[in-house]
RNA sequence: GCUCGGGUGGCGGAACAGGUAGACGCGCGGGACUUAAAAUCCCGUUUCCCUAAAGGAAGUACGGGUUCGAUUCCCGUCUCGAGCACCA
């Protein structure tokens, strides 16, 4: 056999790399460092499908062309290996959720190997291993033992806070420079008293200002799961893992105070060469809005109501003001009459799940409280509400009602006929009693002082206003909410913390890793605690590290992975500094990509790590999707099943009338009064499936989807299945396993496939319909260098001009591509090329070794290959990127055919030195034309690729 | 509702800064080799008109604009996808 046979000589190399160690990485060079990361699987049951090594195949590209370069590349692998998947797993079977993962990993790996990757295996990391998470639990207490200082705009050690109440004091939730705008329940103290404090009332004092802290916060609680969720994890009011409803309850938590780093995560997105679309996903989360907080009186109470709001300048326009049911001043300020009233509503907004607040967003409730409130610069009383539209998680839990200009007070006010002002004129008139006008232009009206301005100038003007009047100020409010880290569950690092007298006590460095410990059962205990309480001898906290705790610095740890002094060294810290390109999905905008930066910029703080972003490109791939095949059954009937070809199903639901030919056989079968919506959709196997639609009715009646009364109805020659893109998934019969291509194709057309797929930033479906294209290329590319014989037939001739020029073209684009992440056109390239060559005979030795370096990134195997077998030593993964030289690339042309308004033709003569080469007719515009006849000089030719396109007269 | 990104042949998709639209691959049609098939190789393949050949017209979701020239830039409309969503 004479052909391309990936079989024979894959597995060979891939030893190879192996065993002489060519993707070992160390930690110093004299070469430039390049840092290429994929963000590690968590490693499920169901094995890899051919969706997972897409990025992974983008990112080998990208290593190993940069090693190519003479980079010093670090390109690791690891396993994001504590989680629910395997926790749920253990529950369901007792078996216990380390050996599930290892069993995981180990099949991961087997399954990596086989494509080829260049990654530092020496170098793996897995974040269940206590090794690893001894040093998630160490940053942890480096958390819980620092604040974020609000004027020094970092995080420093709990001590520099200690010291300011011993010398200041505290003055409650005005001093800024303790809390920074985010609120502390926390009354105001001074020096001497803070001193006279016992430790575990100042303990209690300094939680509020800890980066990591326990407090009693309103959660995300899943009761399903049995554990609170963070916001990214819910989607719609259910958990995004299983779809479980999702309640609100407030619980004594462990969060992280991510909200003090907000801004500085904002500003980081700027410096940073991320996609603008994940950028602005992570500003959107963060949420920030500009505005100023005031203070309303109460009439005939001391308390005052403080609002937040982004529109100042419409302060004339309120005409009532609401609070959040949860709102602490409700109770205080309701008059004894109107208490029943309001309480019914408080008790029925609170019972609500977070799911139908949600979903209810149309339905408008509230109540009038019975009190009225002052406004500062009319005097006037406004009625005080409750309404459920009001977040008490956002702002103050209340707002200064201006129905004239904001939709959702204008709602809420004609729902409960109260007034409704305008106080700004826009440019079209529209009746405000008809629908607020919400827009941020125009001019103040009825706003006394503010009449005549503009909207932005009436904003300035009103917030100075404020301030001088000591009401309040101008204030920034942040969407982002602090990120709960405690999970009730077992599969993941312990949190460092004892319990003494009911307090938080942090463990010393030197006790970890607090150690998982063993436990018969893995579900919660009988009253509702934790898995962790059914551990003997446990006094620690119970609740576990959530699933992202592990993945927000595990980047770091490639850098020196081994080492039990530290977390890394600060050599291969500094060294490495951070990941210079990060490949991985857009799912985790709001997740991992946040919280892995929030961690950085606070190692960064304490002095720990040399930059603050831990990122600096990210890519993200898109989805391979999987190509369902589904079938059209109708079950309802005793004695058959009909399988219903897809043709006359699509027509059926299309007309909603049975299709003749279908109305017949359905006769045959004895059933009348069908109706389209007996028609079941049931996703088979694709593998059943032949070429697009056909289905493999024999595989398919041995099949377990096979209803034994089955009987199929079809046109056509062939019984059709339909086809559906959705996500690749076990449950849909529709995953494709990446061992079953290197088997059919070899790793190489595997790779170059995905590549040639489409742009890798996009989301595609996985068919299969181009493979035989690439695995074609690799044949035909075989056959520049080998004989029908299986003879090397490479020469070593000089190469011919145009050959250069096909190899040079090649070096080119292919250099262009790969910094672009353009691998798509990159395959094409290759193609090209080989055409191209073949078409001259180009089997040189001077042509193909440069094109074997080039291609070796893409298809590492087969450039191996044949960098042997023409007798190389050294592998073709250790040689240097080929240069291009402009000089071959250079397009003549002369003498152009010129055809003017696209009808005659002529020859124009060109004052350039230069030979005919692939003439092409020029089509000129009539006004040049005209221009020219009228004997004007030609004054200009422009060029494009080397050829005129155009000349201005 | 707000923000962002798309819409190009039968299909996946090219076109880097405005400059020969449809590269490359799949599919399809035709041919060569073969007793035959597979494999391989060659030719054709946006649509329409005309044709023996040559040629011509339209064409990148739709409608306008800027330009000698627009898939590319600007305005409006439709549409698909993603993110956020009673955030004051």
């Amino acid at each position: 056999m004479a052909t391309y046979d990936p079989a024979s000589f894959e597995k060979k190399w891939q030893q190879y790399w192996a065993e002489n160690k060519l993707y070992e990485t160390q930690n110093q060079s004299d070469k430039p460092k390049f840092y290429v990361l994929d963000m590690f699987p968590y490693p499920s049951g169901a094995g890899l499908h051919v969706g997972h090594p897409l990025g992974y195949i983008a990112s080998d590209i990208y290593a190993r062309y940069k090693r190519l370069r003479g980079f010093n590349v670090l390109h690791p692998m690891g396993y994001d290996a504590f989680g629910l998947p395997a926790e749920q797993y253990a529950i369901q079977t007792g078996q216990h959720p380390a050996v599930t993962t290892l069993e995981n990993i180990r099949r991961y790996r087997e399954q990596l190997d086989k494509i080829g990757f260049s990654f530092d295996w020496d170098r793996e990391v897995q974040t269940c291993d206590p090794e690893y998470y001894k040093w998630t639990q160490w940053i942890f207490l480096k958390l819980f033992n620092s604040w974020y200082n609000p004027v020094n705009k970092r995080a420093e050690s709990i001590d520099t806070l200690i010291r300011q109440f011993e010398e200041r004091g505290y003055e409650g939730n005005d001093d800024w420079a303790l809390t920074g705008g985010f609120e502390v329940e926390l009354p105001a103290f001074r020096a001497e008293e803070w001193n006279a404090f016992t430790d575990p009332q100042k303990n209690e004092i300094l939680l509020n200002f800890r980066l990591a802290y326990l407090s009693d916060t309103y959660v995300n609680w899943c009761p399903a799961l049995g554990t609170v969720l963070a916001n990214e994890e819910v989607k719609d009011g259910v958990s995004e893992r299983g779809g479980h409803p999702v309640e609100r309850k407030k619980m004594k938590q462990w969060s992280l105070r991510i909200t003090a780093y907000s801004e500085r995560l904002l500003d980081g997105l700027d410096r940073i060469d991320w996609s603008e679309s994940i950028k602005d996903t992570q500003r959107n989360w963060i949420g920030k809005s500009e505005g100023c907080a005031l203070e309303f009186a109460i009439d005939g109470h001391e308390a005052k109501i403080e609002v937040f709001t982004t529109r100042p300048d419409t302060l004339f326009g309120v005409t009532f003001l609401t609070l959040a049911p949860e709102h602490s001043l409700v109770s205080e300020i309701t008059p004894p009459e109107r208490r029943s009233v309001v309480n019914a509503y408080i008790d029925k907004a609170k019972n609500r799940t977070e799911r139908e607040r949600m979903s209810d967003v149309k339905h408008i409730s509230g109540e009038f409280t019975g009190a009225y409130a002052i406004h500062p610069f009319s005097g006037k009383k406004v009625p005080i509400w409750v309404g459920d539209y009001v977040l008490a998680g956002y702002g103050t839990g209340a707002v200064m009602a201006v129905p004239g200009h904001d939709s959702r007070d204008h709602a809420f006010a004609k729902h409960f006929g109260l007034e409704i002002l305008q106080v700004v004129q826009g440019e079209e008139p529209g009746d405000i009693l008809e629908a607020s006008y919400d827009a941020k232009t125009g001019t103040l009206i009825n706003s006394d002082f503010l009449n005549g301005l503009d909207v932005k100038p009436a904003i300035k003007k009103m917030i100075a206003a404020i301030e001088e009047k000591g009401i309040g100020k101008g204030k920034t409010n942040y969407r982002l909410r602090d990120a709960i880290f405690g999970r009730q569950r077992y599969w993941g690092e312990p949190i460092p913390i004892a319990y003494q007298d009911g307090l938080p006590e942090a463990l010393d460095e030197n006790e970890l890793p607090l150690r998982l410990p063993d436990i018969d059962k893995f579900l919660p205990t009988e009253d509702g605690e934790p898995p962790l309480a059914r551990a003997k001898d446990w006094k620690y906290e119970t609740t576990t590290m959530p699933g992202w705790a592990g993945s927000s610095w595990y980047f770091l740890r490639y850098m020196d992975p081994k080492n039990r002094e530290r977390f890394a060294s600060e050599e291969a810290l500094n060294y490495w500094q951070n990941v210079d390109l990060y490949v991985g999905g857009s799912e985790h905008a709001t997740g991992h990509l946040l919280y892995a930066r929030f961690w950085m910029k606070f190692l960064y703080d304490l002095g720990l790590v040399p930059v603050d972003e831990p990122f600096k490109k990210l890519i993200n791939q898109g989805m391979i999707q999987g190509y369902s095949a589904v079938v059209n059954k109708l079950p309802l009937l005793e004695k058959y099943t009909l399988y219903i070809s897809a043709e006359l199903a699509a027509e059926w639901r299309k007309t909603d009338r049975i299709p003749e030919f279908l109305g017949k056989e359905l006769e045959r079968h004895g059933v009348s009064e069908v109706s389209v919506n007996h028609l079941i959709e049931e996703r088979i196997d694709i593998k059943l499936v032949r070429g697009e639609q056909e289905l493999d009715v024999e595989g398919f009646r041995n099949s377990f989807h096979f209803e034994k009364n089955g009987e199929f109805i079809q046109s056509g020659k062939n019984f059709l299945v339909a086809r559906e893109v959705e996500k690749m998934s076990k449950r849909w019969y529709n995953v494709v396993n990446p061992d079953d291509i290197c088997e059919d194709y070899g790793a190489d057309t595997l790779r170059l496939y995905e590549m040639f797929l489409g742009p890798l930033e996009m989301s595609k479906p996985w068919n299969t319909n181009g493979i035989e294209g690439v695995y074609r290329f690799l044949g035909k590319f075989w056959k520049l260098f080998m004989d029908e014989q299986e003879q090397l037939k490479v020469r070593d001739e000089a190469p011919e001009k145009a050959e250069l020029k096909v190899l040079h073209k090649a070096i080119k684009k292919v250099k262009e591509d790969i910094e672009g992440f353009s691998f798509n056109t990159s395959v094409s390239t290759f193609m090209i090329t080989c055409n191209e060559l073949h078409n001259l005979n180009g089997s040189k030795r001077a042509l193909l070794e440069p094109l074997l370096i080039l291609l070796a990134p893409f298809a590492p195997h087969i450039s191996e290959e044949l960098w042997h077998r023409l007798g190389h030593e050294d592998s073709v993964h250790n040689q240097v990127f080929p240069e291009y030289n402009e000089e071959y690339l250079v397009e003549n042309s002369f003498n152009y055919p010129i055809s003017i308004n696209g009808k005659h033709r002529t020859n124009i003569e060109l004052p350039l030195d230069m030979e005919a080469d692939g003439a092409q007719p020029l089509v000129l515009a009539n006004d040049i034309v005209q221009k020219w006849m009228e004997g004007k000089p030609l004054r200009k030719f422009i060029f494009v690729k080397g050829r005129i396109v155009n000349i201005v007269v």
